[in-house]
DNA sequence: TATCGATATTTGATATGCACAATATTTAAT
DNA sequence: ATTAAATATTGTGCATATCAAATATCGATA
């Protein structure tokens, strides 16, 4: 059953992806003196994307209190402002200060340049099905997700 | 710059991949009432290894204070169990009782389960060039690693 | 317009997750 | 025999996260 040994193979190397990626969180994370949740949370935001204290908890599977603390500690750090919305008062909108955006930036590029590095190691001609493959991957997972609700 | 395009959207794909990894590594957890942590460890079993405390923190990357406790919560929920190593009684072995070995297996075979079901949708003659694009991913990620240590 | 219910954020209380230091037991080396 | 190192556990404290209550604002409606 070449399926099968194939599957798991794959099975493994998405295994070993997942604990090789949160590990290179962590490490990016306090590299730039964040901790985990303040840099998941900045990596969130487009450069200049103004979002809610909600909708990012919505994000993050956090609770819009615990965000709160985490957007005090980054506008703390100077990497993101608050204002309050002034079509509706209730919210605060959150958005980038220009040290936030200038990380964030930094942090995408080398996030670009590493995907960029693995590519250069792999025939031209195969990207476009890796793309594909890793989609279907992503799909496959998403909707294993909404099944299971 | 067809490569650079390419990179973000790989770029992209891994970065959501890993937050839906995430999140169906949460649901499954507590689909059998045990807390991520628990899971985690679980998870690291071959059904018929022993291992000791030390070792599991290790590739947790957790303190051997930590593990003691999950392990406490594992044995209090009769998944795995404790026994002094008599070889050296400093050693506590730690292995999967019947019930954890089942859940292991099950575990182990959905995840398996997953990635056959993403083959599926993948034409056959694809599958080794995306285990080896995979493959090209993960080591370049703990090259990057390693590097930033 | 005065009021009621819904929504957003924040704050305080509380529970859980985790590491560090101290302790106890065992082993290995001198 | 004594000392040093290894292993697991326990005590303690800080970080992380939730929940419930408090506050402010909005929208609807009576």
């Amino acid at each position: 059953m070449e399926t099968n040994s194939t599957a798991s193979r794959l099975a493994n190397l998405t295994f070993s992806l997942l604990a090789n990626c949160q590990e290179k969180e962590v490490h990016l994370a306090e590299l730039h003196g964040l901790t985990q949740a303040e840099f998941r949370c900045l990596r969130l935001f487009g450069t200049d994307e103004s979002l809610n204290n909600k909708t990012i908890a919505e994000r993050m599977n956090l609770s819009p209190s615990r965000l709160t603390r985490i957007i005090d500690g980054l506008v703390k750090k100077r990497y993101i402002r608050r204002n309050i919305d002034s079509n509706d008062r209730r919210n605060m909108k959150v958005h980038l200060s220009t040290k936030g955006k200038a990380l964030v930036q930094q942090l995408n590029k080398a996030y670009v340049d590493i995907h960029e590095e693995i590519l250069m190691d792999i025939d031209p001609s195969q990207h476009e099905q890796l793309i594909v493959a890793m989609t279907h991957l992503l799909e496959a997972l998403e909707k294993w997700l909404e099944k299971t609700e």
